[in-house]
DNA sequence: AATGAATGAGGTTTCATTCAT
DNA sequence: GATGAATGAAACCTCATTCAT
């Protein structure tokens, strides 16, 4: 039984099916990644992958849908990566300098993905524009829920808005993520940025912070 | 001389050729704000302009270059004026909120340009990728001497990297930024959001804070 | 033996082969009449027939002649049909009648054929330019021999050219055929229409007619 | 001045615009007589008109809107050319010979007009479903307004149905036509056919047949 | 300087057909 | 015989940019 003849008949079973899904998935990410979105052609892909272009269509319905899956895809696996992670912590300032240094590890390691995650989705209209980011929201919430059990428990200030650390936190770490992805020759290793910002917000949050006070 | 005579021939003078520039940029900004960048045509610039297409080409070397320009010239006002609102000012940690309440009032008194900045920009592949951010380092270089001014004068944790602050910082702001201005109906102002962040940040940053220690 | 098993063996057989051959036929007149030859996929047609995409190629070389035998086998059975009817009819202006009667009764009955036939048939590139429409032929024969018989016997006029004729009558009733099968709400009667030209071309035709003599 | 530079500037005026847009409509006309409506590219029509594919897209808004406007403007010249024809006559018998020869005529000495008109048109998914063909009733109201004369002046059977007689009569035209126009070597001249058409549909029509009675 | 008609490159998606099982 | 996953060719239209006037 050959390879080939493997292959062309593992579509069959639902197993399969997926298999091949998951492996046009990742030739499109590197595709993406290495040419942008825009610039890459669906037939780029479809070579990438080993297979012809109308198939590419048996398994999505849009180039545009190329590219949602793939964020789809990757948000999920890091939410249940990430909970995995913050499961066994307590203390929700360990769960924050956590948090951060997962997401900014993550950036690291899966860098076609970061990057097509951070600056080719950007660059989808439909994104941007038809899109909801459930997914992301989800993520963003796991900041949120943290800096609430923070203030539930009196470590955190109360004057803190969940919904605006959760939006500044993902912002910072975002920027300085595409920047590395950005820039060929990066200067700083990520970790040390995700510990950096980890302190300005737990010191930011921590009860007994004299800034609120300021406030007008 | 009629009016419009005076107008055909304006451009001859340096101050009339400026003046028409920043008149199509005007009708670009609005253009791009309503339809994104993407989706407006140069057609519909000149026609917002009321000039022919051909004549946008005298100002301008390309689509993309109108885009750049906005951003270039935005970004330069925002220096400027920013500058002119911290030079009274003393106490770093002031000037931080500062600041941040700039950007954020900015941001909604400006909402079409700040669309075409934070949004449609990101659209634009020059942008991301060939183009080198002079005026953008340049703001945030306002936040990273803030910082090492804070830090020179024993005000601020010397352990924090002021390269990563600033960039930390402005993407916080730009993220709720960005957030704001894609949601028809925002929840919350911007200027509390710009308090909470330099709050956030100020007690980040003040000496004595703690948390540095917690690095591993 | 189970029936299943029986339909799947079916075909092993020429009368099975046969049947299944003409249940393909039947569902695709359906689909092509309500969806348009070129809009009907061959996959609707395999769906509709309850098959295989590939089995439709085990009994159709290709969907253009799919088309062709709907043509083919529906013309024979008209043909047959009228032929029938003719039979026992000797005067040739009565022959005339009852084919146009014939004709038009054939298309109000079986609105999804003669649609197709009409309709759709002439959407296929294949049918106008290299098909030969031999059936078609002989179904307008029928009248050409109508035409010659009523000559030889002296009741038709021997200007008239049977060749001509017979297009003629038969474009006739194919356009007002088109018309009420292209119209929702046709306004009149298809007999009403078949008898009208039948009256037109029996008195155009029968001998003693002045017009031929008013040829320059 | 070069003919080319005239060419450049020609569009600016009225007439200019009008004159190019004829020219496209003409190089169109003798590429969809040619291959086909279905099988012509855009950029056939382009290189045949010798301008660029875009410039089609100035004049017209799709390759259907082409194949409509040469329907369109020959069904508009027909009905005029008809029009002027018939003006002097007074007998509508002869009117109808008359109709019926101009069209014969203008089929055989505009082949690749007609072939378009005839074959291609009823190719086109828009023509047959979307568009109205106001053009083309207007043009069969002529033989329409010929019967109702008739009838009203007592020389015409007013049995006949004039809706019915003109879809007829144009049906049975169009027919011949077709025939002739596919047929690469035809056998008889096309005005004997409109001789002979017209014979039947006067005998057909004239006061005094008896064939109406024959009606069950 | 201003005009605007003309240019022409570029890519997604569909679907008839094949063929290994 | 039946299946259905895989194939891959094929073309319309848009719109940024140019350049003759």
């Amino acid at each position: 039984m050959s390879t080939v003849a493997v292959k062309k008949t593992a579509a069959r079973t639902a197993q399969g099916r997926a298999d091949k899904r998951r492996h046009i998935l990742e030739a499109a990410v590197e595709v993406f990644a290495n040419a942008g979105f825009h610039r890459s052609r669906v037939s780029d892909v479809a070579r990438a992958a080993n297979v012809a272009d109308g198939t590419i269509y048996l398994y999505f319905k849009s180039k545009d849908e190329i590219l949602l899956s793939i964020f789809e895809e990757a948000m999920a696996e890091m939410i249940e990566a990430v909970e995995v992670k913050l499961a066994p912590l307590d203390d929700p300032f360990e769960k924050l300098r956590t948090f951060t240094a997962f997401h900014m590890t993550r950036v690291e390691r899966h860098r076609s993905v970061a990057k097509v995650l951070q600056v080719e989705l950007r660059l989808s209209h439909t994104f941007m524009r038809e899109y909801k980011p459930t997914k992301l929201k989800e993520y963003l919430d796991i900041v949120g829920r943290i800096v609430e059990e923070g203030q539930a428990r009196g470590l955190m200030r109360l004057e803190a808005n969940p919904t605006i650390v959760r939006r500044a936190l993902f912002g910072a770490l975002d920027e300085i993520a595409m920047q590395w992805i950005l820039t060929p020759a990066a200067r700083y290793g990520l970790l040390e940025s995700a510990n950096q910002i980890a302190d300005i917000f737990a010191s930011g949050l921590r009860s007994g912070s004299a800034e609120a006070s300021a406030n007008p």
